[in-house]
DNA sequence: TTTAGCACTCCTTTAATTCGAGTGCTAAAT
DNA sequence: ATTTAGCACTCGAATTAAAGGAGTGCTAAA
């Protein structure tokens, strides 16, 4: 379908894609195949339903859509939705009064992080009848103001750590083997006094090549303490990834036409089960702020192939520290859930910078 | 069904009795209503089905089976899984095997309260292909050892206590007024030489009924304390209730042949989005140790109406800190419900015990 | 290049029929 | 007095047949 020819074969092209959009657009909705009729009534009469007929052929054999049996209309394949999501993309735009309600609604009474959490996933999935799935915000893109190590324990630590958006984080660390109160008020000095306004990550990253470039001639001690500091660090990095995702709408699935197809659903419900792969995705593609739409059996996931996922980041301060998104079967409202999705990840950037963590 | 006459009468309810059984159980493996033929051959091929079919009449009479229409089999009612849950209930007993089967996989490598909640809840979800449901142990039971109190920022306190079974936990507690350092510490004391080694729930009673004898005229500051220490000990009991529940298994209502019934695995789903209802059930019968069944429409919440919720209590040192169970459709394999939850529920109460928090 | 027209396909719906598991009742057997 | 064999009857489930119709592909005219 992409083309760089006459302006001629550029009309043609542009009245195909059309079709393919309308095709898009009547699928989602209705769940039926779609006819040459209807999407020739759709364009505004001005066109026949042979002649999109036509079109359809030819998008069929360009592989965009697909027909379920001979004599039936057309469904998108997953190509066809990756190239309407592709050229709607980007001048989505929720319309005014929509993202009114919606801010409304999300401000509505909310204070804590928890609270931003559950709201935005639960937004996403009474807005979208999908799944609604929130990203905690890493705590590796935190910057750090002050630390506390407290022994509660032979090798059990206690952190208490004070962010520089003044969230107050505390967490039990287990280590390997015991350290004294005495060492341990050297690293606690260690890293406030070096490490003091950097973000976890990057005091991870730098205990690591300290420890790299201590030569065995340096001091035993600093190079301890170092070690000690970054078995934390890492720790506390690592802590919060288990439970780092958040869902809701699960329910939402049952009243969707896809129900019918048992084993679809049933496939994502144990994808919720198993959330490794889904934790998985979001992370690796957590620096990217924009929206990003997987499609289908782009996923490599296996349990993802025949569901789609539309996520999206939001920010802290300029860092995108985590993601928002929402994940359903492949049918899904794309236009809807690009405009819901961006809205809301815009809203959670802003609640973010004034909690009160 | 019940009565008391003749030594004749016994032996011929005894034998209605065993029908009743044997309906359910082949119902509920089976999920077909039963012929009474199926009965006749499960009860050792000296009685003919014609006999059964009488007998059947009677329970049906009697409001203990039903048929879904004329000419079919026989499913239980409500009152008939009742009659053989209460009969059953007491005389389950999980075979060695199997016991030492979920015990070995229950132990294998489980370090962490956390692991203890998740292992449960899978091992209940896993053997009974339902939801399984973990309450988590109830802070107001456990008893203080010792507490520790850091004003980490205005009107913001970090609470950090050690239990008498050594566990450390932490919460950060927000109070409507500021408090001094000084007077922080004094609440510190108060508690930890007053109140060590009482219970949580203990403490708050404590200090309550000291609050209200304490008259006008005794000591200002003294009730300010007191005062001061009842929110922070409060805040902490209500602090854990909103995620008091764990629970797994949601995909496998999807196996079952209720599942043909959309409605219900829908409501179940739904269910689990409002979780409030199922807490305030087992909060309800925190302080039974023993098992407790819930048959369809027994339950007062709605969603729960065409569910059977199958509870049992654990044990810490003694005393009943919290429940784990089962939910699912009415027709559930009540045999091996009761026999996996009650085992479950010794081995949670064991591993509590040995468990470094 | 578009479109009207038409034959053809194949899914869906409906109706009619058959099939059989299971019951209830009656009369004989124990 | 129970139990049981026998049998007519019921009613859902499965099977088949037919009709209906939405939609396509192709052809020939506009």
């Amino acid at each position: 379908m992409y083309n760089y020819n006459t302006g001629r074969r550029d009309k043609k092209e542009e009245r195909k894609s059309r079709v393919l959009e309308h095709v898009v657009h009547a699928y989602v909705s209705t769940a039926v195949p779609v006819s040459s009729k209807t999407v020739a009534a759709r364009m505004g009469g001005n066109i026949s339903s042979a002649t999109v007929r036509n079109i359809m052929g030819e998008l069929e054999e360009e592989g965009y859509v697909e027909q379920p049996h001979t004599s039936a209309g057309r469904i998108p394949t997953h190509s066809g939705y990756r190239y309407y999501v592709d050229i709607t993309k980007d001048h989505i735009r929720l319309r005014k009064k929509e993202a009114e309600r919606l801010a409304r609604e999300y401000n509505w009474r909310i204070r804590t992080i928890k609270e931003v959490i559950e709201r935005t996933s639960f937004l996403i999935s009474r807005e979208l009848h999908n799944a609604g799935i929130v990203m905690w915000p890493s705590i590796e893109d935190f910057y750090l103001k002050h630390m506390e190590l407290v022994k509660v324990r032979t090798e059990t630590v206690l952190v208490i750590l004070v962010t520089m958006t003044n969230a107050v984080k505390n967490y039990i660390v287990r280590l390997e083997r015991d350290i004294e109160k005495a060492q341990l008020e050297k690293i606690t000095n260690y890293i406030n006094t070096n490490h003091e306004h950097s973000a976890f990550s990057r005091i991870a990253a730098e205990l690591r090549s300290t420890l790299e470039d201590t030569s065995d001639s340096d001091r035993q001690d600093a190079a301890g303490i170092a070690r000690s500091a970054l078995a934390i660090i890492d720790s506390i990095i690592h802590e919060k990834m288990e439970n780092e995702i958040y869902w809701e709408g699960l329910d939402y699935f049952m009243g969707e036409a896809e129900f019918q197809d048992v084993s679809i659903t049933r496939r994502l419900l144990q994808m919720f089960s198993e959330r490794d792969d889904l934790i998985r995705l979001m992370r690796k593609e957590l620096p990217y702020r924009g929206i990003k739409v997987h499609i289908g059996e782009e996923n490599s996931c296996k349990m993802l192939k025949e569901c789609s996922v539309i996520t999206s980041g939001y920010t802290l301060h300029g860092r995108t520290v985590g993601r928002i998104g929402v994940i359903g079967p492949t049918r899904m409202d794309y236009d809807h859930a690009l405009r819901t999705v961006s809205c809301l990840s815009d809203l959670i950037s802003l609640k973010l910078r004034e909690i009160d963590w």
